[in-house]
RNA sequence: GCUCAUAUAGCUCAGUCGGUAGAGCACUUCCUUGGUAAGGAAGAGGUCACCGGUUCAAAUCCGGUUAUGAGCUCCA
C-alpha cells in the first residue's frame, strides 16, 4: 500500500505496487501522455518502474533537464537501432547523452559519409512513426555477455566484461534491438519528437588513443521543434562570430603554411593586443608585481634541471649552435628562477611578485591547433609569487581581486571557478598539501565565492584553482589559474634566509589572468562578435567628407582627434556618403563622423554611432566628452 | 598524433563525362561632387596548395606531402 508524494507536498495512496505512468495516469491523462520518466526518491527511473514502498515521486516532463537528457539518451539508441537496420555489419558501443544532445560510436568496415546520415535520419523517423514501445529486463553479467557474443557485438560484450561479475544488468529493447543500458528511457520510441545527426567524427574506443578508431555520429535532440530550430539557430550565430572568420574580413591577424600555429598580426588585431598587454601591464603595476624579460633561446640543461625536458621533451621546440642544444622557451618559470636566484634573498624581499608577457613555444600535436585558440607561439601574462607558506593565503586573495576586477573591465560577469587538489602522484609532503590546499580554499571561501572540488586533478607539484569565463553565448573558456608550486624552486636552489637565520626554499605560485593573450583576444573577438568597446577597437573614429569642399575641415577634425590620443582615420575618397558609412559600419567602427556643409558652417561634426544611430550635430568639444567618458567605463 | 573531409583570382564560391579557367564583390582607370548601409562604365587578375603517377590530354582520376576544417587524444 504505497503512499506516494509528490513535490508538491500531496499524497497519494494506492492499493497495490504501482508504475510511475500509474501514478502519472491517476492524475490526469495529459499528464501520463507527457511523462517521459520519473524520480523516485532522487532517482531517475523509467516511466514503467514498478513502486512497491512509500516513495518521494517527481514526474518526469520533456520541460524538465532531466527528461530532455532522457530523450536525447533514448534517441541516441534510436540512432543504433536505425544503423543495425541498415548496416547489420556495424557494431554497436555506446552512445551517451551529452550537452545538447547525443552520440552513438559505432565500428564499421567502411566510413559513414554524409549521405549515409540523411539516409540514417530517415530511418530513425520512421521507427520514431512505429512508435516502439521500449522495454526493460534484467540479465546476469555472464547471460548478458553471451547474450551479446551470440550477436556478434564483440565490443558491447567487451564492456560488460569489465562489470563485475556479481552486478544484474539492465538491458532496453525497442523492436528487434536490444541495448545494454543503465537506463532509463522513454516509454516508446513515439516520444521523440526533435533531433537531428549533425556530423561524423574519429573517435577512439575507450577514450585510449592506443585503440583503434570507431566512428562517432552526433546528433541533437530537444524536447520540441521550436527547442531544436533555436538550438540551430545559436549555432548559426555562433558560427558568424567565429574568431577565424571576423580576423580575415576584419583585417586582425592571418596565419599561413610557413608557420602553422603561429599568429601574424596584422595592424589593427596587433592594436588590440597591445590595448590588452598595455591593460594588463597597468594592472599589475598597481598591484605591486614588477616585470621582467627573459630569453627566448635557453641551454637544454636548465630545462633538464626543471624536469620538463622529460615530461614534455618532445613538444619542446630546439636549435642547436655551436654545439649546444638549446630550447626555444617552452614557459617561462625556470627563467623566472633564473632572476630570483641573482642575489641573496631575505625574508623581508618576500613575497617577490615577478611577471613576464613571456612569448612561449610549444609545438603542439597538429590535429590540436585551432586559430588563436591553440596556437605554438603565445604569450602568457605569466607572473610567478615568490613567497613563504604563510602567505599563500593572503597572495591568493588579492590575485582572486585582480582577476575578477580585470574580468569585469572586459566584459565578463559570470565567472566559474574549480579547485584542485592533490593527484596520485606528486611531490611534497602531505603537510605542505595541506596547507596549500587550506589556502586556497580559505581563500575562496572568504570571498563567498562558489566553486567546484575537483578531487585529484592537481598538478604534481601542487593545488590549483582554475578560473573559467562564460561568453554571451554561454560558452566556457578556462583562461585563469593559479598554482601552488612546492617542486620547482627546489629543482632549481631557490632559496631565502629564514627569520632564525636558517636557508629555506620559498613557495612559488604560478599565475595567469588571460592565459594566452592570443587566445584571450580570441575569445573577445568572439564575445563581442568582432564589435569592439570603444577603448578596444582598433579604429575608434573614421572622419568622412561629403564633397571635395569639405576636405580640409575634415583634416582638421582628424588631426584634433589624434592630438586627443583617439585612433582616427580619415575618408577623402570620391564615394558616396552611403557608401563610405557602409563601408566603415561592416568594419565596426564605434563613431563615423561626417562633414558636409552644414558642418563646415556650423564648425560642429555629424555623429554617427556603430548601432547607427544619428546623434545629430555635435560640436567637438561634446564629442570628445563623450569619447572620454565611455573610455573611462570601458563600454 | 589519430579518423574523415577540404585546398580554384585579394575575398566568397561555381567549374557537368578528363579536352588549355568562370561569377559576384574587391582592385585599377575614367565619368560622377553625391547628406547617413552598395552611383555608372571600362580594364586588369589564376603554374587550379605542392610533388609524383595514369592518359594523346588532368583543376578534374590515383598516390604522397603540406596546411586547413570537424571530432578524438593531448595541453607544463
Amino acid at each position: 500500500m504505497p503512499v506516494i508524494t509528490l513535490p508538491d507536498g500531496s499524497k497519494r495512496e494506492f492499493d497495490s505496487a504501482v508504475t510511475v505512468m500509474d501514478v502519472a495516469q491517476s492524475i490526469g491523462s495529459g499528464l501520463a501522455k507527457a511523462t517521459l520518466a520519473g524520480k523516485v526518491d532522487g532517482q531517475l527511473v523509467d516511466a514503467s518502474q514498478l513502486i512497491e514502498q512509500d516513495s518521494a515521486l517527481q514526474i518526469i516532463t520533456a520541460k524538465d533537464e532531466e527528461g530532455v537528457e532522457v530523450i536525447r539518451h533514448s534517441t541516441a539508441h534510436l540512432l543504433a537501432q536505425a544503423v543495425k537496420q541498415l548496416f547489420p555489419e556495424a557494431q554497436v558501443t555506446i552512445g551517451p547523452s551529452i550537452d545538447n544532445g547525443f552520440y552513438y560510436d559505432f565500428s564499421y568496415e567502411r566510413t559513414f559519409t554524409p549521405d549515409d546520415l540523411k539516409v540514417i535520419e530517415k530511418k530513425m523517423q520512421q521507427l520514431v512513426s512505429e512508435n516502439f514501445e521500449i522495454t526493460r529486463s534484467t540479465l546476469s553479467r555472464d547471460e548478458a555477455v553471451k547474450y551479446f557474443r551470440g550477436i556478434g557485438e564483440d565490443y558491447k560484450a567487451e564492456i560488460i566484461e569489465s562489470i563485475p561479475a556479481n552486478e544484474d544488468l539492465s538491458l532496453y529493447t525497442q523492436g528487434e534491438f536490444t541495448d545494454l543500458c543503465r537506463g532509463p528511457h522513454l516509454p516508446s520510441t513515439g516520444k521523440i519528437k526533435a533531433f537531428k545527426l549533425m556530423k561524423i567524427a574519429g573517435a577512439y574506443w575507450r577514450g585510449n588513443s592506443d585503440n583503434e578508431m570507431l566512428q562517432r555520429i552526433y546528433g541533437t535532440a530537444w524536447a520540441d521543434k521550436k527547442d531544436l530550430k533555436a538550438y540551430l539557430h545559436r549555432l548559426e550565430e555562433a558560427e558568424k562570430r567565429d574568431h577565424r572568420k571576423l580576423a580575415k574580413s576584419l583585417d586582425l591577424f592571418h596565419t599561413q603554411e610557413e608557420a602553422p600555429g603561429m599568429v601574424f598580426w596584422h595592424d589593427k588585431g596587433w592594436t588590440i593586443y597591445q590595448q590588452v598587454e598595455q591593460y594588463m601591464r597597468e594592472k599589475l603595476r598597481v598591484n605591486g608585481y614588477g616585470e621582467v624579460k627573459t630569453p627566448q633561446v635557453v641551454d637544454r640543461s636548465l630545462w633538464e634541471k626543471s624536469g620538463h625536458w622529460d615530461k614534455f621533451g618532445d613538444m619542446i621546440f630546439t636549435t642547436h649552435s655551436d654545439h649546444r642544444d638549446f630550447a626555444i622557451k617552452p614557459m617561462n618559470c625556470p627563467c623566472h628562477i633564473q632572476v630570483y636566484n641573482q642575489g641573496l634573498k631575505s625574508y623581508r624581499d618576500l613575497p617577490i611578485r615577478m611577471a613576464e608577457f613571456g612569448s612561449c613555444h610549444r609545438n603542439e600535436p597538429s590535429g590540436t591547433l585551432h586559430g588563436l585558440m591553440r596556437v605554438r607561439n603565445f604569450v602568457q601574462d605569466d607572473a610567478h609569487i615568490f613567497c613563504t607558506e604563510s602567505q599563500i593565503q593572503d597572495e591568493v586573495s588579492t590575485f582572486i581581486d585582480m582577476l575578477f576586477d580585470v574580468y569585469k573591465d572586459f566584459g565578463f560577469d559570470n565567472i566559474l571557478i574549480k579547485l584542485s587538489t592533490r593527484p596520485e602522484n606528486r611531490v611534497g609532503s602531505d603537510e605542505d598539501w595541506d596547507k596549500a590546499e587550506k589556502a586556497l580554499e580559505v581563500a575562496l571561501d572568504n570571498k563567498g565565492l562558489a566553486w567546484e572540488l575537483q578531487p585529484g586533478e592537481g598538478a604534481f607539484y601542487g593545488p590549483k584553482i582554475e578560473f573559467s569565463l562564460k561568453d554571451c553565448l554561454d560558452r566556457v573558456w578556462q583562461c585563469g589559474t593559479i598554482q601552488v608550486d612546492f617542486s620547482m624552486p627546489g629543482r632549481l636552489d631557490a632559496t631565502y634566509i629564514a627569520e632564525d637565520g636558517s636557508k629555506q626554499v620559498p613557495v612559488m605560485l604560478h599565475r595567469a589572468v588571460l592565459g594566452s593573450l592570443e587566445r584571450f583576444i580570441g575569445i573577445l573577438i568572439e564575445h563581442h562578435a568582432g564589435t569592439f568597446p570603444l577603448w578596444l577597437s582598433p579604429v575608434q573614429v573614421v572622419v568622412m567628407n561629403i564633397a571635395d569642399r569639405h576636405e580640409e575641415y575634415a583634416e582638421q577634425v582628424c588631426q584634433e582627434l589624434e592630438k586627443q590620443g583617439y585612433r582616427v582615420k580619415i575618408d577623402l575618397r570620391n564615394e558616396k556618403i552611403g557608401f563610405k558609412i557602409r563601408e566603415h559600419s561592416m568594419q565596426r567602427v564605434p563613431y563615423l563622423l561626417i562633414i558636409g556643409d552644414t558642418e563646415l558652417e556650423n564648425q560642429t561634426i555629424a555623429v554617427r554611432s556603430q548601432k547607427g544611430e544619428d546623434l545629430g550635430s555635435l560640436s567637438m568639444a561634446d564629442f570628445a566628452e563623450r569619447l572620454s567618458s565611455e573610455i573611462t567605463n570601458r563600454k
